[in-house]
DNA sequence: GCAAGGTC
């Protein structure tokens, strides 16, 4: 039997249907969906799910108190099953199988998949033969082409790929371990360190950093207000637009008298290109820019993807391959929302997409592969299906032109002016209208023309802080410094989110991030920087062309990494105190106004979290906390108290804004108050069976716990009651509620 | 409970 293994199942299923003769049957092996037909041979077509295995440490290791950080470093990688199924149909194919064929994606890690996937059969079957076919797209001229020609696996670009594998298990897993037993921050609060989040958190640190030192400069700005023939009104600038000396903006202002007249008329054409294709870096900034996040947009392009309604999302490629008939996909429009559109574009003779710069053989660009009718979609999935549409439609479209006027004023002697743009042919942006400039319209001016001034204004304005990174904004600068890849980075930006080192979008780092990011810099600066993934990069290449082992490459980094170590042993007090610090200010959040000390998210005995005052026994200031979630103190600050907002995150929820939290609690005591009095009618209940809920049969279990009136009822711990009569407290708690 | 990389 011939087995052919894609990198995922619809991989398969397409591949299966292009090499059989006829329909391939559908058969279930170890609950996986396989590919099967006669041809020389019998063949088996099977899909993975990406790596199917994952890289860790035995299991002795798994205790951090007992463990030291440093031992990982040496420590034996193991190779563990993350997907069994998938495992168990391989043995059981590979088992049959006598020839082998890998056909996962065409890089790096498809050959580190296939190898992985090949490791599996061989331990069945020691003798199974094998080969490697290599496609760029799933068309049937590139498939009958690679499976005509196979190849053999190249194991050191597989090498290549376990390297990093290793580096970034061994350089996470330590550090991460390291740095959170210094800060005591075990359990779901660790600290994570990795190759590619710790410089990425880095760049945000640093432009918050940047932010900090930036000190405001003032600078004035002068308009005249003008009325035009027709009696209009509208602005213009004098043309020193920043005056950064008062004085000399103030002589100006006092100069301006009751006429302008227009020096010069300047009208020229411009004109802007249609975008390229989308690549997963570009469709996220886009989708960025109309709202939603970045793990957001790949969720919804994940789900519109496995309904067949757009192309692979997951590409750095933005130049369409030859293999796509563009033709026939805009065809597809001719019917349905978008026909005007298509229709437009199919009238043309020649259609002559863009390019971007980026050219890569692994998948084609994101476009639109069928036709949805709105209904068929939620308004998330159908916004951002129709960009994806309105994309691929302005990548054939021709240039949007503009007409500029550029118009000079003289006023005493002084220049001022003023700038119109009108868009004359709107060329692509009819397909693409999302952030089109406005028209800026301007009278009509000839030289020499004279108008009457009906007023004047000098503001005062300051230069701003550069801004902080939105999540569009940081993919694409990761990938132009090549941290993380196309698949992940917008889930190292989610990994950031849920350890709480930065909240909200444009995103900014909590002192916790400011901590770590400081300790790392100083005593292990590698991992902060992205030349780590570069040099990285570089060792793979090598390995991959053979001039290097790999298993030279894991010695060096090791070494690097115990030379971190032996720095963090000579520094271990000052690492964990300047750690502790950091952790510590992200739990003030302002200043106690009975009595000046501190107010901070404290923990009382018994476990549950509150906002306290540091000058507790002598004051004894507090507020309520939402009981689970990681507290995050932002840098907002309440008019009305003086202390911070604060918001609360909970794994895979939507971050919760609470606001000032003592509005929060003044808030709630009102609503608390407005329900009592919306029901005063209800009177308290005489017996215990008049309590809602409370039928004979309960009542007859409460007093066998010896409680007989409601009195008791209310006065009992719910807790103590819960365990002997196994009610659940959730329950006795209402009835409670109830009393009261 | 630790990373980053695939894919769902």
């Amino acid at each position: 039997m011939h087995l052919i293994i894609a990198e995922k199942h619809i991989a398969a299923k397409r591949i299966a249907a292009i090499l059989a003769p006829k329909k391939p049957k559908q058969v279930r092996v170890s609950g996986m969906d396989t590919y099967e037909f006669k041809d020389e041979d019998r063949t088996v077509v099977m899909g993975l799910s990406g790596h199917i295995v994952q890289l860790d440490f035995p299991k002795a290791y798994n205790n951090w108190q007992k463990v030291e950080s440093k031992e990982l470093i040496d420590a034996d990688v193991i190779t563990t099953p993350t997907h069994v199924k998938i495992v168990n149909a391989l043995k059981k194919l590979g088992k049959e199988a006598t020839h082998v064929t890998i056909a996962t994606d065409y890089d790096r890690e498809g050959e580190l998949i296939g190898v992985e996937a090949l490791e599996i059969i061989k331990k069945v079957n020691p003798e199974v033969d094998f080969d490697r076919v290599f496609y760029s797209a799933i068309t049937k001229k590139e498939i009958d082409d690679a499976f005509a020609n196979p190849a053999a696996i190249d194991f050191n670009l597989a090498d290549a790929g376990h390297s990093r594998q290793v580096i970034d298990l061994v350089w996470g897993a330590s550090l991460t371990r390291y740095l959170s037993i210094s800060a005591g921050r075990l359990g779901k609060l660790f600290l994570s360190v990795g190759r590619v989040q710790s410089p990425t958190l880095a760049l945000i640190v640093d432009k918050e950093k940047e932010r900090q030192a930036f000190v405001p400069k003032p600078y004035w700005e002068i308009y005249a207000t003008l009325r035009d023939k027709s009696g209009e009104l509208f602005n213009i600038q004098h043309k020193t637009q920043k005056f950064w000396d008062r004085g000399e903006a103030e002589k100006v202002m006092d100069i301006i008298g009751d006429n302008a007249t227009v020096s010069s008329v300047v009208r020229s054409k411009k004109k802007d290109k249609p975008p390229t294709p989308f690549n997963t870096t570009e469709f996220i900034g886009a989708a960025s820019s109309i709202g939603y996040s970045a793990a957001n947009a790949m969720r919804i392009a994940e789900s519109l993807y496995t309904s067949g309604f757009i192309s692979y999302p997951r590409t750095d490629n933005t130049v369409y391959p030859e293999s796509i008939d563009l033709r026939a996909q805009i065809e597809v429009f001719k019917k349905g929302t978008f026909k005007e559109y298509a229709e437009k574009l199919l009238a043309k003779d020649k259609l002559v997409p863009t390019r971007g710069k980026k050219e890569t053989t692994d998948h084609p660009p994101i476009y639109p592969a069928s036709l949805a009718k709105k209904s068929e979609l939620n308004d998330q999935e159908w916004k951002l299906y129709e960009l994806v549409v309105r994309r691929f439609f302005a990548t054939f479209a021709e240039e949007a032109e503009w007409e500029t006027l550029k118009v000079r004023f003289d006023i005493e002697g002084e220049e001022f002016k003023a700038n119109g743009a009108r868009l004359l042919h709107a060329g692509w942006r009819w397909y693409y209208p999302y952030n089109a400039p406005q028209d800026r319209l301007l009278p009509a001016l000839e030289e020499g023309d004279v108008l009457s001034i009906k007023g004047k204004e000098m503001l005062d304005k300051e230069t701003q802080p550069p801004g902080r990174y939105g999540q569009g904004r940081l993919i694409k600068l990761m990938e132009e410094l090549g941290l993380g890849t196309k698949a992940t980075r917008h889930d190292i930006i989610s990994k950031l989110y849920s350890r709480a080192y930065v909240h909200g979008n444009p995103l900014q780092p909590t002192k916790t991030a400011f901590a770590v990011v400081e300790a790392l810099e100083k005593y292990a600066p590698t991992i902060t920087k992205h030349d780590m993934t570069s040099k990285l990069e570089e060792d793979m290449d090598s390995i991959a062309e053979g001039e290097i082992q790999e298993e030279n490459v894991l010695t060096e980094s090791r070494k690097m990494l115990h030379d971190v170590f032996a720095e963090f042993e000579e520094n271990t007090e000052k690492i964990s105190e300047s750690l502790r610090a950091g952790l510590r200010e992200d739990k003030v959040i302002g200043i106690c106004k009975e009595c000046g000390s501190k107010l901070m998210v404290r923990r009382s005995k018994r476990g549950s979290r509150f906002i306290g005052c540091d000058g507790y026994p002598d004051c004894n200031f507090s507020l309520p906390l939402p009981k689970s979630g990681q507290v995050i103190v932002t840098d907002k600050v309440c008019e009305e108290h003086g202390i911070n907002h604060i918001k609360i995150i909970n794994p895979g929820k939507r971050p919760w804004d609470l606001g000032c939290p003592q509005c929060n609690f003044i808030e709630w005591k009102k609503t608390q108050e407005e329900e009592k009095r919306k029901q005063p009618e209800s009177p308290k209940p005489e017996k215990i069976t008049d309590v809602p809920g409370i039928g004979k049969v309960t009542a007859k279990k409460l007093e066998d716990a010896g409680v007989s009136t409601v009195d008791e009822l209310e006065e009992v711990n719910a807790r103590e009651l819960s365990k002997s009569t196994g009610i659940s407290v959730g329950k006795i708690m209402k009835w409670q509620e109830a009393i009261a």
